[in-house]
DNA sequence: GCCTATCTTTTTTTT
DNA sequence: AAAGATAGGC
């Protein structure tokens, strides 16, 4: 077959590169997945086993749909090609080679929330105040150091503020805590396998053997965990292909490390370089306007992307009013372009910065009766009803999961409270330490004095269960171990009974869990229930189910890396939102920002459309956010601006010099940075003079220093640091505050 | 032990 | 706006 015919000189290099290291940089809408994807069929055609390449995708549907045109190209044994995510991969051979690490193979992945809970948890037995250390900040601390390959031992020694030497009791506690949980988390998936590999070399040549030739999609993404394994991995044979580009960096506050893109060279001497610079994607215009954003970030891999596809139409700004105006403007625009255009709702993507951003392009979508489909948000298997009949399962699966155990022991209520259970806790730390576990805990309740016959009755039935399950596991099904359970649990009725849309929606989800099981059992045919539960754990928010029908599609800017749609909306093009206030402090976390922006025009094929609003709500507080700086360094020449509903005429639009609208009067001279409460109707005159940065004097609390203002009218709030009392939330309504 | 009403806090992206 | 924490009634 003439498989290097349909490439062009570039890529059929990199594909033809058969052995040793290579990295190709590949600009946004180049076709590297075409490159990988040929490469892999290439290998084959050249004899290399199917079985003896690795593919590492950043999704489960990218590694799937690759295998697919894989196997289009070579016949049904690509099939054989390991193809998956670094996680699910990983997964696979930890269970395999599990008794090397001891954890025993049916061990439990904890998702996010489940770390979150036993960091939680670990911290209360500490008695680390949790006023001063959320959960949250201390696991994502512990999180970063475990994707920087630093252990606890070595987290303790450089731990310099109070934050950090809380995070560094907790980090050993919650590693030994996941042991004996027979537990890992989404970090472990890929530093167990390093530990693995570097306590037995044995074993790590067995798969320098398995995994002859290894090919990394989105190596920019990489954190140094997966770099270390990828080096272990091709450290024998170096036949590693790595694709990526660094301006597609967007995963940093995961631990993804840039350098590993930038440092390939000196990591593997010798390697070859190619890098694709044609654009198939996008239109000149769209490619020109990414250009020109990009170029504002310093140290990237010097490309120039062209494209051979014609100029296009300019890009489209609309301001709107507010968000649900954002939202009506899209719809009609979208209308529009897809008559026009002559194309489907499948065809049209709408990105946003953060998952909030959805509801009001729902409603808005709802309303005009157009069909769509949200990536990620509210993930399925996230549901509380969902979440605690897989607690169930994993309870079942393995019941050292103490996590899973503390979830479902009292659900549905059954009078195993939380005195029973301190109790019960207090009677497992006597326990000899090899048997001790809270699940054995519940077995030996009848030792337990303190505790009184109805809970000691209620644990009884429910260990029963437990157990019953467990046992039954050989000869049911996973599908049909899961309807069993259900029904035993009655929760199907108790949600019909309660007859609340809440408790309605809750037994469509059950009922769609049990059909996503029966399909999974159809599917594969050996799905043990584990298996189940793991692919479950590890489904990203892309992973979700293809968009059978014809939607538009909604999404994070994030869930749409590695995407192209012919018409993209980008919204809440705004200062605050992109780049998101958190993030603008930092320079490095802007740079990131802009990636991210820049990711989201080059989705966009033919027409791209970048919304902002005057006002929108936030975490229900109202904002006035600006146009985003990064819209500002589009040429003028690229762009237009929608012009601006009739009811908005009078509104006075902050631009910047010489920027591509021109109201022909608006003075608007530009409002300070420390800005007085937002005041269009003429309310909250009384508070004319507050303004961040100004000091004020409360009765009780004395001398303070605003740092925040928000809301206005009756709502209207203030933060303030006060010098006797530190920060206070104050409603201005009833605070009296005065001036300093 | 459990349920409900009422604060209080959060405020990103995700395998 | 929504989730989480706390307090008080049964």
């Amino acid at each position: 077959m003439d498989l290097l015919s349909e490439l062009n000189d570039i890529q059929r290099s990199a594909v033809s590169a058969l052995d040793g290291p290579v990295m190709v940089v590949a600009g946004a809408g180049s076709g590297k997945t075409r490159v990988l994807t040929y490469r892999v069929a290439n290998l084959i055609l050249h004899n290399v086993k199917p079985y003896e390449i690795l593919a590492l995708t950043f999704t489960n549907k990218a590694a799937k749909e690759m295998k697919e045109r894989i196997e289009r190209l070579t016949g049904p044994a690509a099939s054989q090609v390991w193809a998956g995510t670094f996680h699910s991969i990983f997964a696979r051979i930890l269970r395999h080679e599990s008794e090397h690490i001891g954890f025993d193979r049916n061990f439990t992945i904890y998702d996010m929330e489940d770390s979150r809970s036993a960091v939680k948890r670990i911290m209360e037995n500490r008695n680390i105040s949790l006023q001063r250390f959320t959960a949250r900040a201390i696991h994502a601390r512990i999180s970063s150091a475990k994707n920087h390959l630093v252990t606890p031992e070595q987290y303790a020694q450089i731990a310099k503020d109070p934050n950090e030497e809380a995070a560094a009791v907790v980090y050993k506690d919650y590693v030994r805590t996941l042991r004996a949980n027979n537990a890992m988390d989404f970090d472990d998936l890929l530093l167990k396998p390093i530990e693995l590999f570097q306590h037995h070399p044995a074993v790590l040549e067995k798969y320098h053997y398995r995994f002859r030739y290894l090919l990394v999609d989105e190596y920019q993404d990489t954190n140094r965990a997966q770099y270390m394994m990828i080096r272990l991995l091709a450290q024998k044979f170096k036949n590693v292909c790595v694709v990526g580009d660094d301006a597609q960096s967007i995963y940093s506050f995961r631990g993804a490390d840039i350098r590993n893109i930038l440092d390939f060279e000196k990591d593997y001497p010798g390697c070859k370089i190619y890098r694709l610079e044609q654009n198939y994607r996008s239109t000149k215009t769209i490619l020109a306007a990414a250009d020109n954003i990009i170029k504002n970030n310093k140290g990237q891999i010097p490309k120039t992307l062209w494209t051979a596809n014609p100029p296009g139409d300019q890009i489209t700004i609309i301001e709107a009013e507010d968000d649900k105006d954002e939202g009506m403007r899209i719809v009609q625009h979208l209308r529009r372009e897809c008559t026009h255009r002559k194309l489907d709702l499948k065809d049209v993507a709408v990105l946003y910065r953060t998952n909030s951003q959805s509801r009001s392009l729902e409603d808005a979508l709802r309303r005009s009766a157009i069909p769509y489909v949200i990536i990620g948000g509210v993930e399925f298997y996230k549901r509380k009803e969902i979440k605690d009949i897989l607690s169930y399962l994993r309870v079942v699966v393995n019941p050292r999961d103490e996590e899973s155990l503390l979830r479902v022991i009292n659900f549905p209520v059954r009078g195993i409270g939380d005195t029973s259970i301190a109790r019960i806790t207090a009677y497992e730390k006597t326990m000899p330490a090899e048997r001790r576990s809270l699940f054995n805990a519940l077995c030996d309740v009848h030792q337990i004095a303190s505790l009184n016959d109805r809970a000691k009755n209620a644990v009884t039935q429910f260990v029963s269960f437990i157990t019953k399950y467990n046992n039954l596991r050989a000869q049911l099904s996973a599908a049909e171990l899961t309807h069993a359970l259900v029904g035993e649990l009655e929760l199907l009725k108790k949600f019909k009974d309660e007859a609340t849309p809440e408790s309605l929606a809750r037994w469509e989800n059950l009922q769609e869990l049990l059909s996503a099981l029966t399909e999974y059992c159809a599917d594969n045919p050996d799905g043990t229930l584990e298996s189940f539960l793991e692919e479950v754990s590890l489904l990203s928010d892309a992973d979700q189910k293809a968009n059978a029908q014809n939607a538009v599609t909604l999404m994070t800017l994030h869930a749409a890396k590695g995407l192209e749609f012919p018409l993209v909306f980008i919204t809440g093009a705004e200062d605050g939102l992109l780049p998101l206030y958190q993030s603008s402090l930092d320079p490095a976390d802007v740079e990131e920002e802009r990636r991210l922006f820049y990711v989201g025009i080059t989705r966009a094929m033919q027409k791209l459309f970048l919304t902002h609003t005057r006002a929108r709500y936030r975490n229900g507080e109202l904002t006035f956010p600006v146009i985003s700086r990064f819209v500002l360094e589009i040429d003028d020449g690229l762009m237009h601006k929608e012009s601006t509903s009739p009811q908005s005429a009078s509104s006075a639009t902050v631009l910047r010099q010489g920027g591509y609208v021109r109201k022909r009067d608006i003075a608007a001279p530009r409002r300070p940075a420390q800005d007085p409460l937002p005041d269009y109707e003429g309310e909250s005159q009384e508070h004319q003079s507050l303004y961040v940065g100004t000091y004020v004097v409360h009765e009780s609390f004395g001398r303070g220093k605003v740092i925040q203002l928000a809301g206005r009218g009756e709502s209207a709030k203030a933060v303030v640091l006060f010098d006797s009392v530190g920060r206070k939330n104050l409603m201005l309504k009833y605070a009296n505050l005065r001036g300093a």
